[in-house]
Order: structure tokens, then sequence, then C-alpha cells
DNA sequence: CTCTATTTTTTCGAGCCTCGAAAAAATACT
DNA sequence: AGTATTTTTTCGAGGCTCGAAAAAATAGAG
């Protein structure tokens, strides 16, 4: 249940309140925050000069605007970028990266890395994620001492208190605590998400006037899938991170998935599906690695002339389509960015997709329902880590106290 | 964006955190009271002498452990029957019934009325619903001036706000803002309630052990509706009171739905649909209403024999197999309560259900994923609707001041 | 160059609210 | 009748936000 508000919790959420205002607006004055929280001027004045002190926020120069008013300048707050640091870690098929980024937002150091996901043994896999942030921290350059949290990504299925990889698809391995791994290695709290989801947040961030309450990222990718903001919050499941729009049925006993399972949506419209379509395989066949440049090329092949290379996509299109349609049923229809290599290929998929949406409950309003393209993932995912990893130090350790129900982390404080 | 902590919002929150312990608890003490909600003893003393002394709670004599324990015995606080009065108006096929509910819960007035909602002229529906109001204001011995609220329920799709019908199988007629309408008519703030989402408060009211942080309602009737809560609270759509899990698609193309579209899962499992299949029709009949005695009798008749009443059936538990395991894949597996007429045919539905279900994503755990089910859907709406209405006044109106979202209403505080 | 109008920010006292400790109240046990 | 025990109330302390007024910082006017 829900639990009373202390007196001393006041201070902390208002405290927090700012360091978002903060973080949201860029360089607000004190009478702009006091206008968006709804406090008094007072109050902001009391808080900020808490914050700057305690060197988490700065005061910058007046900005452009003041020169054309008349009274006194507003000054400018900023986050301070030496206030702390954290670290993202994304993991994804064949690949992992690392960097570290400061308390404003900059990317101050990173590393990237191949490596043979599929094949790695459990202890292998683990021992490069955190070697790839040991030597973050062994770089004599970077006061990497103040890093404050880690925020790792993986394509996959995570649980809902962001600790561990349930199940992905660039390992066999499943189970895997990395969040309490990271945290025992290196004494931060680390947390443990969702590709999908934290390509929401990066959204969320990028475009706060197009994705702001409600809104679907969908990953078209190898895989499908998918982050869903609802109500300004990032839906997951009640007990994964959920949204495995990429599993939902869309022919009962259909194509073959990835999953194992049949008539998935991602049976029809994963990279795999379209190559296995496009190429006049059986739907049965055991899906395949397929390279971004192949898919390229496919879909050039499909713009080229009107043969199984288009019919693939037009496939893809409908699985998707009646996928949001069911979606659209559920929770009403929302703007969607498409993101990943086949998001490059839209243009293939649209007219059918479009076509599925209106024979299907969402699809009432479905001229009106808009897509947005975004070919590469990879920046988003870390971008989403980044802003996670901020937001987290922004209400946990710079707004201590309020009660928190995820148990474990938040320790630490300045 | 979300808003600053006011000094006086305090004490409004703590208030409504108190009322709500009472509600949920029966009768507790103030020391139980203090112990759920986290606050001082000195706290909860001094609001709720506030309460007592506005009438809003009652002081009732010592509970029956008191005889057994040493000390100075409990006194349990109690909601004041008499404080207020809330309204429940339930509309659904060809019948309305309107309750007067004290401040407690315990319904103290109804009426109940068959009307051919089917054919209904606008002006006529209207009329009735406000007529059946204005009787129970006009019974002499009810102190109904004290009615604080009404809220009402419809089988159908409302608005996110809960001011208005905007579609509904009960009447050709659409975007119907009864909420306004009754707060025209009688000056007391009024809600839209969608029937599904009504009878998942009522679970989670009737058996808060199973029914708490996230289940599913579904209505299996003429039409399948749902009622989802996650995290706790009740889920809507964006735009809609959304969860229109009977039109997410089950069968691309395939059968027609009484939406006029094809192969959502109630053209498989709504009565007409099961009625349909059982007659041997063909899958584009048109949808009939079917009543629940014959249903009922089909039922008796798909136990008899394996003919194709029974096939009809199953037909039903794949569909709604196949669509539950499409929102697990987004939701994670929950506790499902099967509410309506069909809900007494699940025995016959079950199987094929599991079967289905241990096809999808959802399927990992379909073992435990548990049923429940409940014959007789009118209690449980307004039920729900008595809830949602009391809860209203609980912190609109006891515990006002507290910033609120939805624009109207709440304005007659006491 | 000085004065005034204007806008932002800080200061200060008032009013609430919650909390902890201690007192008061109400009962069972001895 | 006295003591132990538990619940509830009382009371002063400490904090927080607010509004009003003061202080600060600038542009424009004369």
């Amino acid at each position: 249940m829900s639990v009373g508000i202390r007196h001393d919790d006041l201070r902390r959420r208002n405290r927090a309140m700012v360091i978002s205002a903060v973080r949201r607006a860029g360089q607000p004055s004190r009478t702009e925050i006091a206008a968006t929280t709804g406090l008094s001027h007072s109050t902001i004045s009391a808080i900020s000069s808490d914050l700057i002190q305690e060197g988490i926020l700065t005061e910058s120069k007046p900005s452009e605007a003041a020169s054309l008013k008349r009274g006194r300048p507003q000054v400018g707050l900023g986050l301070n970028p030496e206030a702390t640091a954290v670290m993202t870690v994304v993991l994804s098929l064949n690949f992992l990266s690392v960097a570290v980024i400061d308390y404003a937002g900059q990317v101050i150091a990173e590393e990237q890395r191949r490596l043979d996901t599929l094949t790695m043994p459990r202890d292998e896999l683990i021992g490069e994620c955190t070697a790839i942030v040991r030597r973050r921290f062994e770089d004599p350059d970077l006061d990497v001492r103040s890093v404050a949290r880690i925020a790792m990504g993986i394509q996959g299925i995570t649980d809902t208190h962001a600790r561990a990889m349930l199940w992905s698809p660039i390992t066999p391995l499943t189970d895997i605590p990395f969040a309490d791994i990271l945290e025992a290695e290196f004494g931060i709290p680390a947390t443990m998400e969702n590709d999908c989801n934290m390509m929401a947040v990066a959204l969320q961030w990028r475009d706060p006037e197009r994705y702001r309450d409600d809104f679907i990222a969908i990953l078209l990718s190898h895989g499908i899938g998918m982050g869903l903001v609802l109500k300004g919050e990032l839906f997951t499941g009640t007990h994964s991170s959920g949204g495995e729009f990429g599993h939902m049925i869309h022919r009962p006993g259909g194509a073959l998935c990835r999953c194992g399972r049949r008539g998935c949506v991602e049976a029809y419209a994963g990279n795999y599906a379209i190559w296995r379509n496009a190429r006049m395989m059986s739907e049965d066949a055991e899906p395949t690695d397929v390279g971004d440049a192949d898919m390229r090329a496919l879909a050039a092949r499909a713009r080229e002339s009107d043969g199984p290379e288009r019919e693939a996509y037009r496939k893809a299109g409908e699985a998707l389509g009646f996928g949001l349609g069911s979606l659209f049923a559920l929770i009403d229809p929302a703007p969607v960015a498409m993101v990943g290599v086949s998001a490059a290929a839209f243009d293939l998929i649209e007219p059918a997709l479009r076509e599925a949406i209106a024979q299907t409950a969402g699809g009432q309003h479905s001229k009106s329902i808009s897509f947005d393209t975004e070919p590469n993932e990879l920046p988003l995912i870390r971008e989403g880590c980044a802003m996670r990893a901020l937001g987290f130090v922004d209400q946990e350790i710079f707004a201590p106290g309020v009660q928190q129900r995820t148990g474990s982390a938040g320790k630490n404080v300045a």
C-alpha cells in the first residue's frame, strides 16, 4: 500500500522536482522553475542555493534573451557536469560498448568491442562485461571515482526490478543477474535495462514534443521489440520488462519463430523472416542471422521490382499492422517510432501495414496514426541508458530519503 | 509535468491516506492506521479527531479481540454511514438499474427497470436514465440531498476522462456525454465508467488477496470485454477506456465480428459467435442476440455429447487462449477472472484455452495461470461503480485541494 | 551621468505540519 | 488495591513553504 507523507519527504521531493526541471529545461532561471513547478519563489531560491552549495547545480551567465528585457537579468541554472558521472554498458549481438557520461549528459569517454556473443560461455561473457567497465575505471585521464551509477542495456527480456537479464536472443544463456554482478564487482549501484525500453526513454528526451505521454517505439531488426510509454511512464510487465510485441500471435500455428513457437509477429517481420520469405523458403525454415548489409540489399531489390522480395516486406507490414491493431485495441493509437535496420525499409512496409491496421479496432483513426523512422538503434539505446542512470542519480542520490520500492541500491549519499 | 508539493497538500494527502486505510481495513484502531500508513501516532490522532469532528469517521466500541489483550483497549474507527451517499447507475442491454449507497458502502435504496435499449431514440434513452435517478431523489424515505456523487457504468467504450459513452453494443447511438448530462441535471459530480473496468474494481475489493496488484477480469457475454489492473492501478487507454480485448485480432480476415470487422477474438468467443458455430452457421452470418437461457442450454448440450456445440466452445477457448497469450506477451501472465454467462461454461472452454495459451509466449508459465469464474456480472459492475464513487468522495470531497488532472468535477466541498 | 521603471532574487516572519517524548487513559492480571 | 501493559492524547521542537517586502541588477529617459 502507498504510504503517508512525512514532513521531511517534502523537501526531498521538491529538491528532486527542481533538479528534474533543470535537467529538462536546459538553463532555466529560478523564476522559470518556480513557474513550472508551481512552488513559490522563496522555496525555489532556498532549494537552488542549497543545490549550488552542494555542487549539484551551477549558475551560468545570463542567456541571450537578457539583453532584450528591462530588469534584473535572469541567472540560468545548469547541472554541474562535475557533480558526478554515470556509466552505460550496452550489450547487443556481437557487440559490447561502454560510455562514461558526466552529470550534464555529455559523453566523456567510451569504448566499443566486437565479440562473439552467441557462442561465448557464461563466465566469458560476464568477464567481458566487467573487463570493459574496469578498463574505464583504470583510465588515468578520467576521475572515474565519481561514477555514481551504471546502467546496462541489453537486447532481450529483463526482470521488472531491472536486476537481471532473463532471456536474450544474443546468447543461449539465461538468467544472468548483471546488475548484481556489476554492483558486487565495482560497488556501484547498477541496473539492467531492456534495450527497447531505453529506446523509448531516449526518444522522450530527444523529441519531447512528439514523444511525450503516450508513444510506442518498435525495433525492427533481427527480432521485433517494443518500448512503450503510457501516461508518461515506461510500461513494463508484471514480472519482466514486458512489451514483447514481437511475440504477440499474428497467425495461430503459423510461421516458425526464433522463440520456437509459431505465428508470432516476429516470424513474419523479423529480419530472418523477411529474408526467408524473400528467398521463398519454407515458413518452417530455421531462422538465420542476416547482416544489415544483406537487408539493405534486399530492400533495394524490393524497391526495384515487384518480386518475392516486395511480397516479403508486404507480409511483414501485414503482421506488424495486425499486431499494432491488436495493441491499439488495448491502449488506443499513439505515435509510433520505427527503429532499426528495417525502419529504413519502412516505405516497403507501410502500405500493407496501414491496410492491415485499417481492418482492426485501432484502425478507426488509421490515417491519423503517425510513424517516424530511425535506422540506428544503438545510439538511442545508449542515450536511454544514460538518461535512466542520470535520472536515478537525480532522484536517489541528490534527493535521497523518499521511500523506494526497489529494495537494494542507493546507499552512497554525497 | 508533475508539480511541486505545497505545504498544505501534506495534510490533505495524509487525510486521504487515513480515510482510505479505514475504508480498506474495516474497523482499524488508530495504532493500526499508524502502522499501515507509516505516520506517527500523534499525526494519526490529530487527523482522526478532525475527521470524527467533521462527521466523516465514527468511533465504534472495541472489537472482540480487546478482551484478550492487556492494556487500554483499541477503539475501532469506521466510516460514518451518514457522512454522505453516492448513487450508481448501471445501463446494460435492455436493463437499467440505480442504487443509493451510504458512505460506509451499504445499499440503502435501489430500482431496476427493463427497457429496449437497442431501438430507443437518443432522447428517450437519456430521459430514462435521468428519470430513474430523479425518482430516487424524490423518494421521501431517503435523505438523498446528501448524495455527493453519481457513478454510471455502461457496457461499451467510454473516454479516458470518464465523461462520455463513446460507443456501446447496447445501442446504435454513439457519443453520449452521460456524465455531463447527469451533472447538469442534478448538480452533482458524475462519471461515466466502463463496465469491465468496474468489474475489476469490484474484484479488487471483494478479494484483495487474489486480486491485488495485477489481474485481469474478462467478461464473457454477448461481447467480450476486459478490465485490467496493473501495478494496482486500473489500466485505461490513452483516449478511451481501453482494454478492448475482444477486438484484438485472432485470425486476420476471419469470422465476422459484431463491430463490423473480421477475425476479432469476440467473433469466436462472444455468445453470438459460439451460437453461430454451434448451429454450424457461416462465420459471416450476422451476429444475433442470444438469451442467457439459450446459452445455458447450449452449454448443457455441449457437455452431453461431442457435437458441434462442443466444437463451438473449443473454438471460443482457442480464440481466448491466443488472445490471452498475446496479452501476456505484453504484460506477463496474471490471475484471470472470467465473468458473465459463458463463465459458467468455462469447463468447456478451458482445455482449448490452455492448449492455445501454451503455444504462445505467455504460455511458459501456462500451468501457473489461474482462472476464477463468476457467472453474474451485474452485481460486480454495481459494486465497482459504488467503490469508485466512494473513492472519489474520499479523495476529492473529504480531502480536497490536492491537484487534480481531470479539469472538471469536484467543486462542491463540504 | 543620474534617476526611474522593471524584473529577478533573497530575506524574514508567520503559519502549518509532523515528530518524539511524556503524560494520560483504560484495561487485565496479581 | 496496586502494577503492568497497551492505546491514545498532549505538548514543545524543528522544518518547510508561503507571502510580503527588501535587495539586487539592469535598460531607458532626461
